[in-house]
Order: C-alpha cells, then sequence, then structure tokens
DNA sequence: ACCTGAACACCGTTCAAGT
DNA sequence: ACCTGAACACCGTTCAAGT
C-alpha cells in the first residue's frame, strides 16, 4: 500500500484563502475597536441602541451578517435566527418582520453569493466545452471555500436573480455549442447537482459520529478499517481501499465532469447529424 | 407551450406503496389494540413499565422504532430523541446508553434500511452495465418510496457491513465488466452521488419559504415565474421553462445514468485497448 | 449493566405591546 | 411601519441518582 496522502490540494488553498479572509476581518474588527476606544464620540450624541447595531435593519444588512456569521463559523448551523438577532443587536424577533422566515433568508444568503462569487463569461460557441468546465471548476472552488454553501444548496431550487441570470448564462453556452433544448435544461441542473453533491459529500460531507474530526482524518480511519476487513468477504474493498477513500480530488471531480460532458456533446452532435429516428407526434 | 404534467409516475407509485404500508401497519395496531382491550392480561401480572414498552430496550430496538417514526412521519424531522423515546416509552436519555449520539443511530438507520432494501444481483461480465442499471434504478425506486433516506445518506461515508456488502457487489461488477481500480472505485461513489442527489432534488428537495407545498405545485409555481420573466433579459429561461421544470423523471434520470456509464464503458475499452500514453512511476 | 428524571443550553416562530 | 420582550413548543445531550 502505497502511503502519500495526496487529498488536499484544493481543499488546502481554500482553507488558507478562509483563514486569510477570517484574519482581515479580524484585523479589521481590532482597528475599529481601537480607534473607538482612543477617539471617544462627543458624550452628548446619543448611544447607538443596545448591543451596537449602527446601520438600520434592513433585508440586506440582515443578509450580510449572515453571509458574516457562517463565514466566521463552521457550518450551517453557526447561522441561528438568535445568533444573527445578537449579531445586529436585537433579538430574533425583530428579523421576522423582514424575512419570512429561516428558509427564506437561507433563500436570500444563497442568491446572494451567486451573484457575488459566480461570474459568467459570454458564450463562445467554439469552445463551449471548455467554457462549461471551467464554470464548473470555479464552482467548486466556490464551494470549498464556503462549505456551507453546499448544505444551503442542496434540494433549493434557484430561482433568485443571480440564479436566474447564472442559470441564463449557462443555458446561453449549452444552447450557442448546440446541444437541444431538453439536455440543455437536464444539463444545468445536473450539472449544478453535480458539483453541489461532490462538494457536500468531499467538504462538508462525512457526517460522522465523531463529531469534530476533519474529512481527512475520517478518510484515514476509513481506509484503516477498509485494510482490516476480511479479505476472502471484501476482496475488492481491500483491494481498492487505497482509491475509495484517496486519491486526488480534482482528478476525481474531472471524471464526473467530463462524463457529464460527453453526454452532452454527444446529444449536441445527434441533434446535428441527420435524424434516424422517426418523430413522435 | 404543452400543457400536460407528465411529472409523477414514478412518485405516484411510490406514495401509493408508502400509503399502502402506513394503512397495514396501522391495521396492525388498530387489531393489537382490540385483543388487548377484548383479553385482558391477569390482573396479577406486572403491568408493562411506563409507557407500554414491551420489549427490553436494545440497538435493534431503538433502531426498528427509529425506522417506525421515520415511515409515519414527513422527513427527517419527525425522527427526534426525544420522540423516539416516548415511542419506546422512555426518555431521551435512556437511548444514549445504547447509541452514542443522534449521528450514529442515523448511522445505524441507514444501514439497516441499506441491507433490507437493496438486494445486489451476482455480476453478470457480459451485461455489467444493464445490471448497474438496475442496481441505480432499484435504489432510486427506494429512495422515492422512503424520502428521508437521501437526507440521512447525503455527505455519509456508508461503512456499516450492510453498505459494505453493497459497495463489495457493485465493485465487483464492474471489475468484472473491466473497468479499472481507480474507475471503479470512483464510478461507485459517483453512481451513489447521483442517485442520492437526484431523489434529494426531486423529492425531498425542494426546501421553500412555503412550508408545506408538495413538489409539483413548487415546480409549477416556478414554471410560472419562469414564464413572466421579461424575455430580452432572459430568453433561454423563457425559451426553456418547461424543459427546466418538467419533464418524465425517469427519462431524466436516465440520462444521467446514461453518461456516467459511458464514462465508465470508456475507461473499460481504454483499459482493454494497447495503451498509448507511457505510465507514470 | 441499564434506565430514569431532571437539568442545561440551545432552537424557530409568534404575537401583544410599544414607538 | 418597524421593533421589542416574552412566551411557546420544541431540540440534543449530560449526568447524578436509582435499580
Amino acid at each position: 500500500m502505497s502511503e502519500e496522502m495526496q487529498w488536499p490540494t484544493r481543499a488546502a488553498k481554500a482553507a488558507a484563502k478562509r483563514a486569510a479572509r477570517e484574519a482581515a476581518r479580524e484585523a479589521a474588527r481590532a482597528l475599529r475597536e481601537e480607534v473607538r476606544r482612543a477617539v471617544p464620540e462627543p458624550p452628548w450624541w446619543s448611544a447607538p441602541r443596545r448591543g451596537g447595531r449602527q446601520a438600520p435593519l434592513t433585508r440586506d444588512a440582515i443578509v450580510d451578517a449572515a453571509v458574516r456569521l457562517l463565514d466566521r463559523g463552521e457550518g450551517l448551523d453557526s447561522l441561528s435566527m438568535r445568533r444573527l438577532g445578537e449579531e445586529l443587536g436585537t433579538g430574533p424577533g425583530s428579523l421576522y418582520w423582514h424575512v419570512r422566515n429561516k428558509e427564506e433568508l437561507l433563500d436570500l444568503v444563497f442568491d446572494r453569493l451567486i451573484g457575488e462569487q459566480l461570474p459568467l463569461p459570454a458564450p463562445k460557441p467554439a469552445r463551449w466545452q471548455q467554457q462549461v468546465k471551467d464554470i464548473a471548476r470555479r464552482a467548486l472552488d466556490v464551494l470549498f471555500e464556503r462549505p456551507y454553501i453546499a448544505e444551503i444548496s442542496i434540494g433549493r431550487f434557484p430561482v433568485g436573480p443571480n440564479a436566474l441570470e447564472w442559470t441564463e448564462g449557462v443555458l446561453a453556452i449549452l444552447r450557442a455549442g448546440g446541444v437541444p433544448d431538453r439536455e440543455a435544461a437536464w444539463g444545468v441542473h445536473l450539472l449544478t447537482t453535480y458539483f453541489t453533491a461532490f462538494a457536500f459529500e468531499t467538504q462538508t460531507g462525512l457526517k460522522t459520529p465523531e463529531g469534530e474530526a476533519r474529512p481527512e482524518e475520517i478518510l484515514e480511519r476509513i481506509h484503516a478499517h477498509f485494510h482490516a476487513l476480511p479479505r476472502e468477504r471484501f476482496p475488492n474493498i481491500a483491494d481498492l481501499a487505497d482509491e475509495l477513500t484517496r486519491g486526488d480530488m480534482d482528478e476525481r471531480f474531472e471524471f464526473g465532469l467530463d462524463a457529464i460532458l460527453a453526454g452532452l456533446a454527444a446529444a449536441a452532435s445527434a441533434a446535428r447529424a441527420p435524424r434516424k429516428r422517426p418523430r413522435r407526434g
């Protein structure tokens, strides 16, 4: 059994980026705090209302704060209506004037992040496959950078304005490449499902009774378990223990992505070719 | 815009099956209750301890009750440690002697269902692709029948005994078909990820602020929204509104499944063919 | 060894009352 | 119109105490 662990690459980069962002935010906060201490406000100014909310409570401010909370914490659980209220200097009840419920808040957070993080190139028909690959890789980067997005995204039909813009763009690229309507529509969903589920399973994922372990550690333990399995009963798992629990995530992602693209490309060339099957109707 | 709604088929079948199961269980419960009423136990027997737990509290009994609870309710939220305690005639605390925490309980429930619901055929190398398709379709059926399974499965590396048996079987089929090791290992994950995510997105899925609507209704509303979009800005979404929100789920599932299989088949035939690329190492 | 009861530290949501 | 405070109906988990 070869012993190198080639897991992280992308994950490591994402973690570094996350750490950097957190550090920057921390620095800014410290600075603000120091200024406040050094240069006091005139005492006849009215003090900011309880808890230190400066800005008025608006839907945007709420979404801002929610993203802040999520970026700071780990996982979707870091965001609760109560903590969000606290972050904004109120109680949880106040939020319900601006937002119907938590589900709607998550819709808003999701759409905000799509808008900020997922710009789209204009369609270049000649290289549509490459463009789709780039889009998918970019999406995966974002999903690794903020693991909670996958948790929000999964099982949510993205219909916010930014999501629509993105969907529109991907559809444009696929159709420009000659993918027929039905397959283009299905393809967009297939793609989003794929990179979301992939990110979820490799990053956020790996729900486990042991709580806090990082995904790599969990996989390492599973790997050991696979090796300890009785070989007569589990010859294939024993043989493939390495491949099942390790492997470069980028290559692995590419494997599925290529399959999807091949499927779309096949549909495109079938549509171009003279039809052999009679049409119904 | 053609107006037939061809959505349900599989979903409808699954719902019917679910209803039938529930009815059967209800009948059994009623019968038991009637017998109990008609033929009283001798009064010198000690009464069953509080709440009516008959069987001793064991890990198996707990998993049984959890599945019962999930089958009866809607979605994963129907299962809470408190309700589970109630179902078994105790408090939630008692469960923690047998089960480390809720996450472990879900591991157990998941493995139980895999064992009960997912039998595997012996590999027949000649028709491995057909076998894989059958396996995937069977899995999708199960996932539609009990929507909560997808919620449990997603992000969980299946390592229970039954899951291992299943994985072992699928690996055997893929390798018998000539799929090389790496692609076989990745392929199993790709497949499970695919049908889990697919089921999650189409059944359980569609998290939405409006709470209780059935998936079909939600999709219908989204469809209307897409049609109402400004056509100059969203020409593609407007064109494809039908294909984006409707369509036969089986065909759609097949589309992705075929892509995955084509990818695996390509890897298999590449392995058989004389190698053109030099090997590293 | 196994179970109980009560407590702890949380949730999302509602709603009368305030401004 | 917007926000507050308190309450409601829940969570998962822990742990001393009991048998």
